[in-house]
DNA sequence: TGAAAGATTCAGTATTGCCTGAACATACTG
DNA sequence: CAGTATGTTCAGGCAATACTGAATCTTTCA
C-alpha cells in the first residue's frame, strides 16, 4: 500500500519541517531539528536506518547529529534485546535538558561581564553602573528561572508517581 | 598621543569581541555584537562614524546593524542638539529586551505545539500524551520567566526613583 | 575466521549569509 | 541653488557550515 516514503503523513511531515526551522534559529543544524521533530511525534524510539529514511537524509548526518543531540541530553539511547541497531528517542524529562541548554548560554553571558577586567569599568561611572546593572539583573533572572525549572521537575515527578 | 585606532584599550577590545562571539551563538551577525559590546562599554552615544572607526568595519554594516538592533528594542537612537548625525546607544533598561526576544523566541515553540493539527496526536497516546506534558511545561516556565522578568522591571524602577 | 550488518569518519561540494565598496538618496548649510 | 555631510541600499566576493557518498572501523554471528 505504501513505498518507502509514505510512512509520513502529510500533515506530520510539515510540523517538522517547522520544526526544523525553528531549531535551525537556536542554532541547530536543520537536520538536528528534524530528527527532533520526527522523535518527538514517533510512537516509538527509532534507528538510525529509520530516521534517514524517513527523513530523506543521508545516514552520515543523522549518525553525527543525533550523537550531538544526545550530547546535549536531547535525545536518549535505547537498546532492543536481540537487535544490534542503536535506537534514539526523545528525552523523558525534555524540557530539562532544552531549557538547562539555554540557561547555560546564558549564563555564559553574566560569566563574561563578571569576568569583565575591573580597569575597563574603573574610568566610567556611567559604565561600571550600567555593568552593575546588568549583572544584577542577570543573576536574579537567572536564579529565578533556575527555581522555576526546578519547581516544574519536582512537580511533574510527583504527578508521575503520585504519592501513595 | 594617538592614532586613530588608539581610541580602544586591548583589554576592552578584547572584551567587545568575546561579546560578539558569544552574540554570534545568539543568532545576531558578528558586527551586531560588536556593536553592542562596543556601546555596553561606552561612555557616551556614539555615531555610526565613531562605531566603524572602533571597530573598524564598513559603514553600511553599522547602519544595517544598528538599526536592526534598534528594531529589536537593544539599542536607542538619540540625537544632540546642533548635530545632525544619528547617536546610539544601549537601551535604558536593556535585560527587559533582551530577555523578551528570548521569551518570544521560545513562545514560538509552543505555539507550534499548539497549533500542531489534532490528528498527528490521535493516532498515538503516547504521542499525545508527550506532546501535552512538553506544552504544559513551556506554558509554565514561560508564565514563570515572564513574572520574574516583570518582577525584576518594578523592582529596578523602583530603585531607581526611591519612594518619596 | 570470514562475512555481513551497522555505525562512524572524512574529504569534497554546495548553500548560505556576512560584510564590503560603491552608487544612491536625503537633508543641511552657505 | 550648489555643495557637502550623513545615512541607506545593493550587487558581488568571501568564508563558514551543513550535508553527502564513499571509505573505514567495529561488532556480531555462522
Amino acid at each position: 500500500m505504501s513505498r518507502r516514503e509514505a510512512t509520513l503523513q502529510a500533515s506530520t511531515a510539515d510540523l517538522i519541517e517547522r520544526i526544523a526551522l525553528f531549531f535551525e534559529t537556536e542554532g541547530f543544524s536543520r537536520i538536528g531539528g528534524r530528527i527532533f521533530g520526527r522523535l518527538l511525534l514517533a510512537d516509538a524510539a527509532m534507528s538510525l536506518d529509520g530516521l534517514a529514511g524517513d527523513l530523506a537524509a543521508s545516514k552520515a548526518s543523522i549518525s553525527t547529529e543525533t550523537r550531538s543531540l544526545e550530547r546535549r541530553g536531547i535525545l536518549e539511547r535505547v537498546g532492543k534485546p536481540g537487535d544490534r541497531r542503536v535506537y534514539y528517542q526523545v528525552a523523558a524529562e525534555l524540557p530539562i535538558p532544552t531549557m538547562s541548554l539555554r540557561l547555560d548560554r546564558w549564563r555564559r553571558f553574566s560569566q563574561l561581564l563578571e569576568e569583565a577586567p575591573a580597569d575597563i569599568a574603573r574610568g566610567s561611572p556611567v559604565v561600571r553602573h550600567r555593568l552593575d546593572d546588568t549583572l544584577q539583573a542577570h543573576r536574579y533572572l537567572l536564579a529565578e528561572f533556575g527555581d522555576a525549572l526546578q519547581r516544574w521537575h519536582r512537580r511533574s515527578a510527583s504527578s508521575r508517581h503520585p504519592r501513595a
